[in-house]
DNA sequence: CAGGAGTGACTGAATCGCCATTCATTTGTA
DNA sequence: TACAAATGAATGGCGATTCAGTCACTCCTG
């Protein structure tokens, strides 16, 4: 019986490797190096090199999601649960430049990843992101004339491309300094009519 | 000396085979087949095939840019401008579907595009913004309390995850249809204050 | 308690399919 | 005839994946 250790390690090997070389860069043998196991080990726990960044992605887009939605829940109201969203998804991506660069950059290829497997990962995201959103609209702190959808890209655009720019650069600032900015955009675009 | 003509059949194929099948999942003979030339023609008018990737990305990016310039310098203010550019940002997608899902889904390939190459051409449109925003600002009807780095990113990131949205989707409605919205959103963000 | 044999994890060298790229040859035309 | 352009079968390299063997450990059994 595998180790359920040795999962993660692979998995935390994998994000080293794919964030300093790119994923078709990356051999499967240097993952194992990274691990300090043997190539073939690998393959006990995962079938192919495709299913270790899907893996990665959907167990670490987990934790991401859980940890927003646990933080936002203190939150008093719509507004303040949107300014903390927005905060912790800079936070988070900052603390873990290395997941950031392979989400950022990595993750987007064609196909395989965007269509695929981590859409079902992304869309409870999504969720979170329309449920305040809604709390909001429900509660007249935003205006409801706009489809929740609509808004909800826009924030996520905002929010993913402020992270992409940050991780293409040499993440040369602080990613979570610029939270403020983009909430504020955000918010005044979205403020009910007084 | 080859034809300059091939060159731009070869794009158009490319076009269409990278939309259909992904990149990595295109054979350089499947868009051979789709030009109607042998193989090996290819390569007497690009090097590799990434540099197809690349060439075609240039040349559109650049069509694209140059529309988008002129368009927008025949309205009159900032605001109008920022509006014509969100329309037609969608509209030239709209118009030509299978360039969108190159652009928004195959071009994305970590390191390579995202770095490298196409980082100069997109800056190209990054600019176009900015002079608009600037321009906005200068005539005091955009806030000014605000970077135009950070809010440039924040439109395009909301534009493009429309974009790429509406691709992933099954491209089931109207892109065009949602510019409205977006740019008010945006546009609310980033008024002056009264 | 020695030993031995069964079990499951681990190893890493060898395999093997894939496909970009090459180039000897053919085709077209001035 | 000569030169350019095009062809497409053959090549070559790469690296994911496999699998025959090794290792470590446990549990019998005489």
């Amino acid at each position: 019986m595998p180790e359920p250790d040795k999962h993660q390690q692979i998995i935390e090997a994998a994000v080293r490797i794919f964030a300093r070389n790119g994923y078709y860069n990356s051999r499967v043998s240097d993952i194992a190096k990274e691990a300090g196991i043997a190539s073939g080990t690998i393959y006990l726990y995962f079938k192919t090199k495709d299913e270790i960044l899907v893996t990665l992605f959907r167990e670490k887009m987990a934790e991401f999601v859980a940890t927003v939605r646990k933080a936002i829940a203190a939150e008093p109201d719509a507004v303040a649960k949107l300014r903390r969203l927005i905060a912790l998804h800079f936070k988070l991506l900052e603390d873990h430049s290395e997941m950031a660069e392979v989400v950022q950059v990595e993750l987007r290829q064609g196909q395989k990843f965007f269509r695929g497997a981590s859409a079902n990962e992304v869309s409870g995201y999504f969720d979170l992101i329309s449920s305040v959103l809604e709390e909001g609209m429900a509660a007249g702190m935003f205006r409801s004339d706009l489809p929740v959808k609509t808004v909800r890209k826009v924030l996520f655009g905002a929010m993913d491309q402020m992270a992409t720019s940050w991780v293409l650069g040499k993440r040369g600032y602080k990613l979570s300094e610029t939270a403020e900015a983009v909430a504020d955009i955000f918010l005044k675009g979205l403020a009910a009519k007084p």
